[in-house]
DNA sequence: CGTATGACCATGC
DNA sequence: GGCATGGCCATAC
């Protein structure tokens, strides 16, 4: 069964984009790993590209960075739109994932939609050195 | 149906 | 740390 969902697949990966709330961002291979139907981060940035034709208001697309952290779309905006949100960017325009990755979304949302839930990874190490954290 | 492309990722040098 | 290569999966032609 479930052989061949076209479009419906988009449809799934941005139904995912969606649960990323304000303030934080996820990678392309997060939102893969939920939707982990013949579904890898390429296919992510594949379906977000088509956004642009008019969607960009109904996902919020601008969340979705790679996973060093850095933009992969051409210009400016996504950072611009980013920061306003509150997530700043190095001056080599990188995100400290460490500090605004999105871990996943809700368990029961993802069972009820029946997307599979990655096990948490163990928090990842902050930068060596004295990365010193606000809080 | 083979080839090329893409808002990617992990690995190796 | 940066650049090159292979692998990954879905679409367009």
């Amino acid at each position: 069964m479930s052989s061949g969902p076209d479009r419906r697949l988009y449809e799934r990966i941005y139904l995912v984009v969606q649960q990323v709330p304000h303030g934080a961002v996820a990678t392309y291979g997060d939102i893969a790993a939920v939707v982990a139907e013949g579904c890898d981060a390429r296919t992510v940035g594949y379906a977000l590209n088509e956004l642009r034709k008019g969607r960009e208001d109904e996902v919020p697309w601008q969340r979705i960075v790679n996973a060093q952290g850095g933009i992969s779309t051409p210009g400016s905006l996504q950072r611009e739109v980013l920061a306003s949100e509150g997530i700043p960017s190095d001056l080599r325009g990188r995100i400290d994932l460490a500090r605004y990755r999105w871990p996943g979304p809700d368990r029961d949302w993802a069972a009820a939609h029946g997307f599979a839930v990655p096990a948490p990874r163990p928090a990842e190490p902050e930068e060596p050195g004295g990365q010193l954290r606000l809080f």
